[in-house]
RNA sequence: GCGGAAGUAGCUCAGUUGGUUAGAGCGUCGCCCUGUCACGGCGAAGGUCGCGGGUUCGAGCCCCGUCUUUCGCGCCA
């Protein structure tokens, strides 16, 4: 470290400074005998009485300073306790041989105490810094100025700015330009609820933090920037989960002019490949990202952000049911034409336990039973077993074994219904049979974009035609498709990141053509002026000469969960809200006083109790 | 809004079938200890068992309600 390399030895270069002439990581065996002065944090104290060691701490390290009777620090050292804060002056010495700790950088050298000045005293801590025993999370996000000093999370909170000023670095590099977009804007009406802010000067009117630039970054291309990102804070008042804080959250706001879908997955997969070769602890990452379709996706792994670490892949078997000795999947095929039985191979689960045990946690899940077929070699000959084989006869029972090189011991389960209805369940099973069975590759990042993402869904409950992701998407097909199309057929330039199973991004080829727009919204039953009313500033914006253009969004916060291993947001969060949106440091939300309320022309109309 | 789990000392936890005075480790306080790095030894203080109600001769334990935290569902274009 520079401050080690530049420290001289005298005493009175020393002394210039208050607090240190060396950080808590600084020393090495090449300091002994020189004079140092140390400031930090008591972390451990270990009092033998005539000696006495204190390990003190920075943010850069640990340094042990020893104490004895001899020294005329020693009274003040007897009396410290863990988490003051110290400055001590003393001599650097070479630990006695055999003394020497190598789990610490520091671990061959001391600090003799000549002088030690109590900065600060902590009373007794709700939380101890030392060790690491997990804390109830109130206490944690309570005192977090203590849980931040603890090693786990200091470190994490590093890594994420470490982490977001590679992406900076990265993204700079390739021509992109960060650009900052309000806070405090426009409710925007499709999408998550708003957080609003009311105004003082517009009676009854009101902010809302944007639930992303979305339309800010779209309006930077239309003001004739090109390649736009920032690390956006991003505002939705939504109920939290283990990876989603409640309220606010960071992205890697991308957005790029004149492009086509293949050009954003050329300037957005480098990046993240970049920082997760350079922050993921050597572990591999997948080099091309596939391309998936949602479609495939679905099928292939029950869900649009599928974990290809496990290698279990669906495939759809109803040719081999249908007309088949097993009634139940016979009988469902013949009755509706859309539904299908999918197969879920699990190599190695071919026991009568393993299989037995996948039934019971599938009727657990509410649902019917999860039908199976086991092979196993009898007499040289590979036969299946189990109820599903006996109904179906050898030959289909070969077949499918065929179809999916199944060998001795594994076995196979079928999930049968119309897609709509069994690939979540189906998804499910496919985790928990390639998690029971081992076969979940660890210690890898495996990507992959999801693309061709249906423009529009069937809303069930309102019984209408909604936009199923960005209403800002280009449909595949333009205005001809949405003219001439059955929508709910219709696919759009929408694509999403997916690493290890976690949705990490999702992006968009966005819609610059006023006319097409315009249809677009019509067919998920909004008018006109209804687009002009909540989007009027980016409508506008399209009648003067739009580029073609579109982007992407990463989540800040859940690549740095990733690479830090964590499977909790909180973890690599600096002061983050509980579950209830609540910040229990700051006691944020608060009641306002009497005064702001009226400022705001705001009466509250609370509910009982 | 709904469902699961948890709530016992400052902190982490144990607490048997409902039965005498609710325990341990860490921390705190006091005493002892000259080579530890999770130092060690002796001792002490520290408890409305989340809160309220009920059952019972008797409740940390059983029942009901409620609050808090958390995980999930809904929600998150």
């Amino acid at each position: 470290m520079g401050a080690c390399a530049l420290a001289p030895k005298s005493r009175n270069f020393i002394m210039t400074h208050a607090y240190r002439s060396h950080k808590c990581g600084d020393l090495r065996a090449q300091h002994a005998g020189s004079e140092t002065r140390l400031s930090g944090w008591v972390h451990r104290v270990r009092d033998h009485g005539g000696v006495l060691f204190l390990d003190v701490r920075d943010h850069y390290g640990l340094t042990q300073v020893v104490a004895d009777p001899a020294s005329p620090a020693f009274k003040i050292a007897e009396t410290l306790r863990s988490e003051w804060v110290v400055r001590i002056d003393g001599k650097v010495r070479v630990r006695l041989a055999g003394t020497e700790n190598k789990d610490m950088p520091t671990g061959d050298i001391e600090v003799y105490a000549t002088e030690i000045e109590v900065l600060s005293q902590a009373a007794e801590l709700p939380l101890p810094v030392f060790g690491d025993t997990e804390y109830p999370e109130d206490i944690r996000l309570k005192y977090r100025f203590l849980d931040l000093r603890r090693d786990r999370i200091h470190a994490n909170i590093m890594k994420r700015g470490s982490i977001i000023n590679s992406l900076r670095r990265r993204m700079v590099d390739q021509g992109f330009f960060e650009f900052q977009t309000p806070i405090l804007t426009a409710s925007s009406p499709e999408g998550a609820r708003d957080y609003l802010v009311p105004s003082r000067v517009h009676p009854g009117k009101f902010y809302a933090l944007p639930q992303a630039p979305q339309q800010f970054k779209q309006l930077i291309m239309m003001s004739g920037f090109d390649r736009y990102f920032q690390i956006a804070p991003c505002f939705r008042d939504e109920d939290a989960r283990a990876d989603r804080s409640p309220g606010e959250f960071y992205q890697l706001d991308i957005e790029m002019s004149f492009v086509t879908q293949e050009d954003v997955f050329n300037a957005v997969e480098p990046v993240l490949r970049g920082v997760f070769e350079e922050f993921g602890n050597g572990l591999p990452v997948t080099q091309k990202f596939p391309h998936i379709a949602f479609k495939d996706s679905v099928r292939w792994y029950g869900t649009d952000k599928p974990d290809l670490r496990n290698p279990i892949k669906m495939q759809n078997v109803t040719e081999h049911f249908a007309g088949s000795g097993f009634k139940v999947f016979a009988g469902m095929i013949a009755n509706d034409p859309k539904v299908e039985v999918w197969a879920i191979p699990a190599e190695t689960g071919g026991s009568r336990a393993f299989c037995d045990r996948m039934n019971a946690w599938a009727q657990q899940q509410g649902q019917p039973g999860l039908g199976y077929i086991m092979y196993r070699e009898e007499d040289t000959q590979l036969v299946g077993a189990g109820p599903i084989a006996k109904n179906i006869g050898p030959e289909r029972t070969e077949a499918i074994r065929a179809h999916f090189n199944l060998h001795q011991n594994d076995a196979i389960f079928f999930v049968a219904g119309q897609p709509s209805k069994i690939y979540k369940f189906a998804g499910e099973a496919r985790t928990k049979i390639g998690q029971d069975t081992n076969r979940i590759e660890q210690n890898c990042f495996k990507f992959c974009w999801i693309v061709d993402f249906p423009m529009y869904e069937w809303n069930e409950e309102d019984k209408k035609i909604d936009f199923s992701h960005n209403p800002f998407s280009m449909p595949q097909g333009g205005l001809d498709a949405l003219n001439n199309q059955d929508p709910l057929t219709i696919n759009a330039y929408q694509y999403d990141i997916v690493c290890n199973g976690v949705e990490l991004s999702s992006g968009a080829i966005r819609n610059h053509r006023p006319e097409v727009m315009k249809k677009a919204f019509e067919l998920a039953g909004y008018s006109e002026e209804v687009l002009l009313e909540k989007f009027g500033g980016m409508y506008r914006a399209f009648q003067f000469g739009a580029p073609p253009h579109g982007g992407i969004a990463p989540g800040v916060d859940r690549i740095v969960m990733l690479l830090c291993n964590e499977p909790n947001i909180r973890e690599v969060v600096l002061f983050p809200m509980n579950q209830q949106a609540e910040d229990l440091l700051m006691s944020a939300p608060s009641s306002a006083t009497p005064k702001q309320l009226r400022e705001l022309h705001i009466r509250l109309n609370l509910p009982e109790n």
